[in-house]
DNA sequence: CTAATTTTGTACCTGTAATTCAAATATATG
DNA sequence: CATATATTTGAATTACAGGTACAAAATTAG
């Protein structure tokens, strides 16, 4: 019943989700929005309610398909020290490949809203969290096989490598040497 | 001649800072500003010339103090490590001592404006750059005392504290549990 | 076909962002 | 003291952010 919807709206949220990224939630206008989506904002505020919204629908798909790729990446067959290289080196190649240098949307999120928005700073902890759990299992994977000393506290590397990686992606974003966050990763890797 | 200025625009920069720190760039308005300062919006423009430009004046502010700040402790007496892990938690004592939990004004301003704002991103390029060169001449003084392996690369090494740092800082933002933080800190020296 | 339901585009509204300006005020100089 | 210069406050301005209202259009159940 009813007249249904001309445009998708999970593609509407991924289209938003490139604008939140690319410009950042504050300077993001409803009118950016639909122009990048290509609806009217008639449609855009029945669908979605409002701005934050849809800003939250945005950031809760990057969670998903940023988690799944990540945890993807950690899953491949081979040690447990080279799938962690393996990680960090996909994540600076993906970053270094953006031309707008949009870096992680969740550590943007984290450095704009965290501060002045309780909600979606509990969103963004569950991010990191998720990300340094994984990040954790594949560390004692590794200290089972004997690749990495038993002696280390497996949560305490996992907390720093996850540290890592988002001084990476913040890093990505002003970068002008690739090299520089290469470097991380053969620093990082060098002291596992 | 002329009357002259009712305020120090030492200190009003300074407020600024406070708030561009608190909110961001963009959420920002010259009412939040001349509340803080103090003064009268001419004052404010008649001073600064624009919302920007007195942002680019507390971020330079911020870049001074900061790096005498970090530099001051890394010019401890001490060994190099003792220096390096004295830096590091002095840095993650101090952001978990802001209720506000603003983090690092150089890594937000990175996360926010690096992509929109080529004259910022390279104030924040440069800030980076600093920081990491005085990790590598401590990294390399500790070389030279044999505390610190002489096969890693000191550059390579640098960058990846300053990665930590920086991941260190937006974590801040986001943590509930203070040790978190102290466990990047234990991980990352037991790393070196 | 009609009634009911939902979407859509457009126009509109309210508040405020960012800046400018006018008038009043304070000082330096001659 | 008079005048020129510089600064102050806060109202005025312009534009747009964020969202709402509404009538026309589209779809389907019956």
């Amino acid at each position: 019943m009813g007249r249904p919807k001309q445009f998708d709206p999970d593609v509407a949220v991924e289209r938003a989700m490139g604008v939140f990224w690319r410009k950042g939630y504050a300077a993001t206008t409803p009118q950016d929005l639909v122009d990048e989506i290509g609806i009217g904002k008639g449609s855009l505020y029945n669908t979605f309610g409002s701005k934050h919204a849809l800003f939250e629908r945005a950031l809760a798909r990057y969670r998903d398909s940023q988690a799944a790729w990540l945890e993807a990446l950690l899953d491949h067959p081979g040690s447990a020290k080279d799938r962690l290289r393996g990680a960090l080196e996909a994540l600076v190649e993906l970053d270094l490949g953006d031309p707008d240098r949009r870096g992680c949307l969740a550590v943007n999120t984290a450095a704009e809203l965290a501060t002045s928005d309780p909600g979606t700073a509990d969103t963004v902890r569950r991010m990191f969290a998720r990300t340094e759990g994984a990040f954790r299992a594949t560390v004692e994977e590794g200290q089972r096989a004997g690749e990495i000393s038993g002696d280390r506290d497996a949560a305490a590397v996992a907390a720093w490598l996850l540290a890592t990686v988002i001084g990476m992606r913040v890093l990505a974003k002003t970068a002008e040497d690739a090299d520089q966050l290469r470097r991380v990763v053969d620093a990082a890797m060098a002291s596992l």
